[in-house]
RNA sequence: GGCGGGUUAGCUCAGCUGGUUAGAGCGCAUGAUUCAUAAUCAUGAGGUCCCGAGUUCAAGUCUCGGACCCGCUACCA
């Protein structure tokens, strides 16, 4: 650290369009706050920029579901998360948005540069523009005849009535989704990062120079890398993003995972007229949070962008963490199986530090997780009621008791008070270590090491008893025992930001530094204290039994409510198209699964017509002996497609249930194997 | 299937470059204590370190094979 003159710090870009849950709390923004509190305590030049993530597709696809503008939703999530963030103390210089004009110049300035030094690999193709909107059409915003099957509603990409992949261009009466009218075609350039320039110097870079990293971060790396890289599409058809800034790039958008990153400079530059020494200077020192699924992003496609512009400092550590769980399932946004952070702040109010002790006590570091409300309440009641904030009321109170809140004077040191107060450099040290090193629930036990010290300085002097006989004993005993206070303000300063403020208040102290921990001086005799309050309260069964019942609330209305997400309905057919299917119900006479594949399952129908084999999709959602013998719906005109050895003739038709369980259709009642269904 | 990560006390996790009786917090048991939100302190009981083979004087720690869990990716017509 100390070859460094400042630091750069970020948390990924959440994606605006959900609140933040506590997964994204764990695995990101709650780490990059103690590392970033730590650093401010210690004196050092630092910088955190943070921001909302408001382009991409899955935001024009929420907009549209729910008939608003792609901004609306933007404008709703980034606003409850930023709120949100800062109810839990989340000491950002900055939280910015991907919206803000200045990113849209930064980007845009970013893409420009790489394009002049012909950094990109352009690629022109004839593509498919409708003259009505004046955009280019991305393959699936196009539909029309598939020329293979010669079914209606084909996507651009593949037709999902006989599979086959398509290129746009292949398509009979196409039409644009987004109007309806005829599009024309015309030259359209993409441009593409070619990674692949940059393996050898990522090679080196990662694989050499920075063994350091987190063994699960080094690993993908070296698989992406032993993979080989290939050129990036960093354009995208869409309306909705930064402008590619290239003559004749209308309606292309920079592609989501260009934009998003280049979100940090952006944010930087709004913070401060000093943004460039932040981002260019070799001694500076950037260190990327993020959670494990953005690891290629950024420790691959961001710094290939940055070393191919030349003018940037590339990350020095990218601490990703893993997953956390949530009552042993993932946490879902669709299936509402979350704790939201907005929600958590509305109804646990005042809790704010519970729960970035208990998410930083459990946090996924290094494998995924499980958080569930019984350890929240346990954490809460055996560590931080018990030991923290028992241990702080006990040294208050009895100050109080004693001599009305003044500090008594320390008399001469006994060698076990020496000792104990010994302990308090070596906790420091522990700590610092164990922080600078990306272990923060190691560093959280180590704070929280002083106020067991504390307990049990207490139980082993007995100044309750002592006092009887030797007043002038416990005046040392407790000047010892608030100074072992004052240094837990400090100590848990990074991880609990309220706790330690009101510390302080009790203690009628202002803050420390860092460097004053491990010191036995910061209570001065004669000082008054503040009023003594409870830190922490206890945390009773129906807190989060309540809790509970809500997640599982919560998700049975989810699984009621799932037709909200519905698919919109496909473009018409004729009725001649619907004729040219050939659906039959036909009986399971057999049934394996195909070797080495996840999902395949190869079925042997009798379909009334012939007895046949189809390779079906299923594995994951029925074993082989309870397919056999069921009736099922088959489209048996399906063209014939090879499937891993098989060639499968037709296809099996399933739904869904809420879960995502597949579900057979089937007839109600018993039919004869062949009977048409029209 | 390919790749990455994981599998250590009831629970959640540490164990760095292989080396004495494998650690911590919580939970549990027993005892002490009463200043404190019945909180605290001490002691203790709990482990075939996923399985198998190998290298080594010595393996939780290295090598090979296998099982299971989580990601990414392919297969889903």
């Amino acid at each position: 650290m100390s070859k460094y003159k400042r630091h750069l710090i970020t948390a990924a870009l959440p994606y605006a369009n959900g609140p933040i849950h506590i997964g994204h709390l764990a695995g990101v923004y709650i780490p990059a706050d103690i590392y970033v509190r730590y650093l401010r305590l210690r004196g050092q030049d630092v910088v955190w920029v943070c921001g909302s993530d408001e382009h991409g597709v899955p935001i024009t696809i929420k907009a549209r579901r729910e008939g608003v503008t792609p901004q609306e939703i933007v404008d709703r999530y980034h606003a409850i998360i930023k709120k949100s963030f800062a109810e839990l103390g989340m000491s950002f210089d900055i939280y910015s948005r991907t919206t803000s004009p200045v990113h849209a110049q930064t980007a845009s300035e970013f893409f420009r540069t790489l394009y002049d030094r012909g950094e990109f690999i352009e690629s022109t193709s004839q593509q498919y523009f409708d003259p009505e909107a004046g955009i280019f059409l991305a393959d699936r915003y196009i539909t029309g005849t598939c020329p293979r099957c010669s079914s209606d509603g084909a996507y651009g990409d593949q037709c999902e009535k006989c599979g086959s992949t398509l290129a746009a261009t292949d398509l009979i009466n196409p039409k644009s989704a987004v109007t309806g009218s005829t599009p024309v075609m015309r030259d359209t350039n993409h441009w593409y990062l070619p990674l692949d320039k940059h393996e050898a110097f990522l090679r080196q870079w990662i694989l050499e120079e920075h063994k350091e990293w987190k063994t699960n971060v080094y690993g993908q790396c070296k698989s992406w890398l032993d993979q080989g890289l290939q050129p990036r599409a960093v354009s995208r058809d869409l309306d909705w993003g930064i402008p590619v800034p290239v003559e004749g790039a209308e309606g292309k958008v920079l592609y989501v995972w260009f934009d998003a990153p280049i979100g940090y400079i952006s944010a930087t530059r709004e913070l401060t007229r000093d943004w460039e020494k932040y981002w260019k200077d070799p001694e500076t020192r950037m260190v990327h949070f993020i959670g494990k699924d953005n690891i290629v992003f950024h420790c691959i496609m961001f710094p290939a962008m940055l070393k191919a512009h030349g003018d940037y400092i590339l990350p020095d550590n990218v601490p990703a963490n893993e997953f956390l769980n949530l009552e042993g399932d993932k946490i879902s946004t669709s299936r509402n199986w979350a704790v939201w952070l907005n929600e958590y702040l509305e109804e646990l109010p005042g809790k704010q530090d519970v729960l970035r002790y208990v998410l930083c006590a459990n946090a996924p570091e290094t494998k995924d997780n499980d958080f569930t409300w019984k350890d929240f309440q346990a954490r809460n009641n055996n560590e931080l009621v018990a030991v923290l904030g028992n241990f702080v009321n006990r040294a208050l109170v009895l100050t109080a008791k004693y001599w009305e809140g003044r500090v008594p004077a320390a008399g001469r040191l006994m060698d076990y008070d020496r000792e104990t107060l010994a302990e308090l450099p070596k906790i420091k040290a522990a700590i610092e270590e164990n922080i600078e090193n990306f272990r923060f629930r190691e560093a959280l036990k180590e704070a929280m090491n002083v106020a067991r010290l504390g307990n049990k300085y207490l139980a082993d002097t007995e100044p309750w008893k002592v006092v009887k006989t030797d007043p002038g004993r416990v005046e040392t005993i407790m000047n010892v025992a608030l100074q072992i206070t004052a240094n837990i303000a400090i100590a848990i300063e990074p991880f609990m930001p309220f706790t330690a403020a009101k510390i302080l208040r009790m203690l009628g102290s202002e803050k420390f530094g860092w460097d004053a921990l491990g010191r036995t001086d910061l209570m001065q005799a004669g000082h008054v204290t503040g009023d003594v309050e409870l830190l922490f309260e206890k945390i009773e069964d129906s807190v989060v039994d309540d809790q509970i019942a809500k997640l599982e609330a919560a998700k049975q209305a989810n699984e009621a409510a799932a037709p909200a997400e519905a698919e919109p309905q496909k473009p018409h057919v004729s009725f001649d198209d619907f004729q040219r299917m050939d659906i039959r119900i036909g009986t399971v006479l057999e049934a394996q699964l195909v070797p080495k594949t996840k999902k395949l399952m190869k079925l042997k129908i009798d379909t009334g017509i012939d007895t046949r084999e189809i390779v079906s999709g299923i594995a994951e959602h029925f074993t082989p002996e309870e397919m056999v013998g069921k009736q099922v719906t088959v489209l048996v005109n399906l063209e014939p497609r090879e499937l891993k050895g098989t060639l499968s003739k037709g296809m099996v038709l399933m739904t869904e249930d809420a879960s995502g369980k597949y579900v057979l259709v089937t007839p109600t009642g018993k039919v004869n194997n062949g009977s048409t269904v029209r």
